[in-house]
DNA sequence: GGTCGCGTGATTGCATACAATATAGCAAAA
DNA sequence: TTTTGCTATATTGTATGCAATCACGCGACC
């Protein structure tokens, strides 16, 4: 059964990162309770949870409030999330390729090819590569075999719009959305050619700048701030948009 | 005032990182309460507090149970903060040195100097040289002005044995301590001269080589592991040792 | 009219009560 | 002797009560 601490811890941070809250409003334990059915107990816990990942800040007088995050902010942390997983690409090319993580890989891969085999995409096709997408950076990360090095993945990807897969809602209504990712998949080719051939510093500097479409996708969306609002209800969150 | 959330959290992380609890041993949480003289709520918050930092982990049934480190996690954690800290000294080296992180830098250099001066070191001098590096450590992730870069390092600190200067106290009972905090101390050297004439690829290089004694540290210490039990409580935590 | 002080209400931090669940111990049977 | 089932105990998860503190609003005074 599923306590009411990781419900509403769950809940919490679905409702944060849905822009539910505006920055620098205060989270206060009852509302927040009432409205999730529960006592103000896991609340507090849920509370100190989501402090610890970064999306609220303990208020000088007590209580918590809604973080306000930056435009640099979330630059920074994809910048963060390219030189981790830069070196995850590092290791893995390091270490070789199994057979069964070249057999994922290649689904992914596959998987995207079909995807962008036509000449437009349908909205499963976006859904689709958004879950592909996860999974390959997924596969890397974890075929690293380094723990602390997929903690600190994990814990940044919690930053707002800092993963990988994080800006892509934007692109089924971007002119170039398609392009950017079909060039992002290309990249993913290369990077898993490079992992296959033990190319080890191209493994990493493909990895790291892999997330520079991320980057201009966080770009893109602060310079049309109404179409960014729709489609990511959590950019409320950042100054500026 | 300091809230008991607060002190129960820092007395529980000190009792934890000094081997006060066996690994793999339930943490209940009234004997806690009662030995930190506070209620189990705060308890309860701390202990999420500290499954977040990876120290404890959430038993299957209910509560939280002492985690049980291997040399490898130490050395991933490591290895992890080497890379961080690179990104952080390419970032200073391309941004250029401010006229106050050159001063404060060389405020740490000429310290180290001053200590490594003389033919022996005291117990306070090794007490000076780990305060030097820890501050010295922190003014290169500082200055790389990134929050995202900053917190993940940070989070990766908390790891047991992952800090800069966590195995330092090993080094006064070892027959070499002294000559590789030379080493290390020589290392900084170099790595402010990259930072100061911009070359980036130099100081990371520089940083992450700058992580192989620590990881050479634990080694020792895992090879001796009656001194480091005596020297650093926390390895009680570390299986094989 | 603006600012300071005061009081009331709301909210947090903490402790504790209670119910559900897991654990441990013991007895009985195979 | 080992295993199984039952019972009693211990521990957690949750809700709630209480005191301290803070925010806010109102009135008085400058």
């Amino acid at each position: 059964m599923e306590t009411q601490q990781t419900r509403v811890l769950v809940q919490l941070r679905d409702l944060i990162l849905k822009g539910h809250f505006a920055p620098g409003e205060r989270l206060a334990e009852i509302p927040i309770a009432e409205q999730l059915d529960a006592s103000r107990t896991p609340v507090r816990l849920a509370l100190t949870t989501l402090e610890q990942e970064g999306l609220v800040e303990a208020s000088s007088s007590g209580g918590y409030v809604m973080r306000r995050f930056t435009a640099q902010e979330i630059d920074d942390a994809i910048a963060v999330r390219g030189h981790l997983e830069g070196m995850a690409a590092r290791l893995v090319a390091e270490h070789g390729v199994t057979r069964q993580l070249g057999n994922d890989l290649d689904d992914c891969l596959k998987q995207g090819d079909r995807i962008f085999a036509g000449p437009s995409m349908s909205l499963d096709d976006y859904a689709a590569y958004i879950e592909m997408n996860n999974r390959f950076h997924e596969l890397i990360v974890g075929a690293a075999g380094n723990a602390a090095l997929t903690r600190a993945i994990e814990l940044n990807n919690r930053l707002p719009f800092a993963a990988a897969s994080a800006m892509l809602p934007m692109q089924p209504s971007h002119d170039e959305g398609r392009n950017w990712m079909w060039m992002a998949h290309q990249q993913h080719h290369a990077l898993a050619d490079a992992l296959r051939r033990g190319e080890g510093a191209r493994a990493q500097a493909l990895a790291e700048e892999h997330t520079q479409i991320a980057r201009s996708n966080v770009r893109y969306a602060l310079e049309n701030p109404e179409l960014a609002m729709k489609l990511l209800p959590g950019m409320r969150l950042v100054a500026g948009a």
